[in-house]
DNA sequence: GTATTGCGGTGCGTTTTTTGCAGCGTTATG
DNA sequence: CATAACGCTGCAAAAAACGCACCGCAATAC
C-alpha cells in the first residue's frame, strides 16, 4: 500500500543500518531517503535513528516506532486477507520459518494440499534455527514457525507439539540395521555424521551423549540433511533424523532404526505462532491445516 | 502524522457518509477527496464504500477496513506517547467520555489534579451517555469512560466500579428535607423534576416507580443538572441525584438526602476502557489517578 | 600525515503527484 | 419538469518528491 512507503522505507534503513544501502535496496536515491527519514523524525518531534560514522542506528524511540510499523504491516496484511475473504476467494501470504526437518516432506505436502484449495494463497518458507524462529515471529517476519527445538521466549505461543524419536540413518546394509533399536555403545567405533550445532537434532544428541559420557567418531558435521543422506553411503556412515524428516530412504538404499529412548529423549516439535496476535485469515486457516495433517501422520504423539 | 492523511480522509468520509460533505470539513474539494479514496479502493482491489444516490457508506470491507484505521490511529497515538515519556515530560492526549454525572466535579478536579503534575498532557471531554459511551470506546474515539448505566458490551473492561446511592435534591426548607431517608411513597403529590430516559439515574428511577406501582408527578424532564438544580427553587420541586454529582447545595439553598435502597436499587458508576488494548502512557496513568481519587472519595464502595 | 572512502545532510532544478476548477451523468425531491 | 445533491472525469496549476552535485565529518589505508 503507498501510503506505507515512508514505513516501509523507515523498516529498510533499520534492517540495512545505513541509509545509503537502504536507498539502493529500495532503488531510490539516499538524498530522497534521507529526507523522508527527516520529514518523519521532524513530525515525530524526536530522531528515531543515532547518526554514527558508519551508517545509523536505531535508538530507543526508534525501537518503539519500528515495532509499531512492523505491527502495523502485519496488521494490514491481516485485513487485506479479511477482505479478500468475503469475496469468497480466499487471498493471502503465508509466511513460514521451518527447522530443516519439515521442510522435506511434510511442510511441503502440507502447502500443496492447501494452495489446492486456495490457489489464490502464496507462500513463502524461511529455514531457520530455534532462536531465529522466535525472532522471526516476534519482529512479524514469520507468521508460523515449525522447529523441532524447545521454545524459549514467552512472547511464543505454541499451537500444537509433536514428540518425535530420534533415528538412527544407515545404509541398509549396515552392521547395525539387524537392531531394533540402537542404544548409544553401539555407536562406538562407528562413523557418525551429525547435523550442526544450533540443531534441535544435535543438541538432544549431545546432551544424550554427555550423560552416558560416550566417545563416538565424529566423521562429518553438516547442517543439511540432503547431503547428510546423499553421503551415508559412501562411507558407510550412520547419520540422525527424527520421523518427520525421514523420507526417500527406502529408494536411496537407506534404512532407520530408533534410538533408545534411555539414552536419548525424545525430542519435540512445535508448532508456533505469535502470541496475542490476531493472524490473517489465511495464516490461521493454514495453521488448522497443519495441525489436522500433523494428527493425521503423527496421531497421538501430537498434542494441542 | 503526514502519512496517514488517506486513512484520515476515510474516517471522515465514513462518518460523514457523503464525500463531499467530508472535504468540505476537511477543506480540500470533493475531487481530491473523491481520487484518494479512489486510489486506495484500488490498490485494495476492492471498494471500500457504496455508492449511493445520496452519499456513500461502508460496505463489508469497509466496515473491516475502518475498524482497523481507527486501531492505528489508537496504536500511533500510544506508540507516540510512549516515546514523548522517554523525554522525561509526560506528553499525550486523554479523551474521557463521561456522564453529566462525573463532569460537575470529580472529573474537573481529578483532570486538573493531573495536569498540575504533567502539564504536557491535554485532555478532551465528551459528554455522553452509556450506550453512547460504549461505542467511542470503541470506534477508539474514547480512551477512557466513567458513566453511570449498567455495562452492556463484551468489548468494554471495567477497571472499577463505585456504589451509588441514589439521592433527593430540594430546597433546604422542603418539607421532605426532615426525613433523614426518603421512602417513593413520601414522593406523592411533590413537584419532581427527572433526567431524560436515556439517563442511569433516570433507568433506575423508572425501575424502583414500577415495582412500587407508584404514581408521580414529572413536571421537569431535562439532561441537565445545572438547569435542574437552578429550577427546584423556583417550583419548590424535588431532582435526583448521585452522590458524585452532589455540589455547590448548600450555597444554593439547596439539601440533598437518599432515597431508601429498599425503593430505589444503588446504581453503579463504571470506569471503563476498550479490552484488550494498550492504552497511551498518558491514558492508563491517568486512569490510576482516577482509580485513586475515586478511592479517596469513595472508599468502601469502589471495586476494582 | 595525508589521501581515500563511506557516511549523513543541503541547495537547486526537474519530474511526479496531488489539487482545484469546470462540467458530466445520475437520482431523489418538490 | 425543474432543481439540487451526489459521485466522478479532463485539464491546468500548485505542491511534493526526487535526483544530481556537493559539503563536512570521521574512520581507515597507505
Amino acid at each position: 500500500m503507498r501510503y506505507m512507503t515512508s514505513l516501509r522505507f523507515i523498516d529498510a534503513v533499520a534492517r540495512e543500518g545505513s541509509i545509503r544501502k537502504a536507498a539502493e535496496k529500495l532503488a531510490i536515491t539516499s538524498t530522497a531517503l534521507n529526507r523522508r527519514i527527516l520529514a518523519i523524525e521532524d513530525e515525530l518531534g524526536q530522531p528515531l535513528f543515532e547518526r554514527l560514522p558508519g551508517g545509523v542506528r536505531l535508538n530507543t524511540a526508534g525501537e518503539l516506532f519500528i515495532q509499531h510499523i512492523r505491527a502495523q504491516f502485519a496488521e494490514l496484511a491481516r485485513v487485506q486477507s479479511q477482505i479478500a475473504d468475503l469475496s469468497g476467494i480466499r487471498r493471502g501470504h503465508v509466511r513460514l520459518a521451518s527447522g530443516a526437518d519439515a521442510l522435506r516432506l511434510f511442510l511441503p505436502q502440507a502447502v500443496s494440499r492447501y494452495r489446492a484449495k486456495h490457489p489464490a494463497v502464496t507462500f513463502d518458507l524461511q529455514r531457520c534455527y530455534g532462536e531465529d524462529a522466535e525472532a522471526r515471529l516476534n519482529s512479524l517476519e514469520a507468521d508460523i514457525a515449525l522447529i523441532f527445538a524447545p521454545i524459549r521466549a514467552a512472547h511464543v505461543h505454541v499451537a500444537a507439539t509433536v514428540r518425535q524419536t530420534m533415528h538412527c540413518v544407515m545404509p541398509e546394509d549396515h552392521p547395525l540395521s539387524q537392531l531394533e533399536q540402537i542404544r548409544l555403545r553401539d555407536l562406538a567405533g562407528h562413523k557418525l555424521c551429525v547435523p550442526t550445532s544450533n540443531s534441535g537434532i544435535r543438541q538432544l544428541l549431545d546432551t544424550g551423549l554427555l550423560r552416558r559420557a560416550t566417545e563416538i567418531d565424529v566423521i562429518l558435521e553438516s547442517d543439511s540433511f540432503e547431503f547428510m543422506q546423499n553421503y551415508l553411503r559412501f562411507e558407510n556412515a550412520l547419520g540422525f533424523q527424527i520421523p518427520i524428516a525421514l523420507t526417500d530412504l527406502a529408494q536411496m538404499g537407506l534404512v532407520a532404526r530408533p534410538l533408545d529412548p534411555v539414552d536419548v529423549a525424545a525430542g519435540t516439535l512445535h508448532l508456533c505462532h505469535l502470541k496475542g496476535r490476531v493472524m490473517p485469515v489465511a495464516s490461521a486457516k493454514f495453521l488448522d491445516e497443519i495441525i489436522t495433517s500433523l494428527r493425521e501422520s503423527y496421531g497421538g504423539s501430537v498434542d494441542q
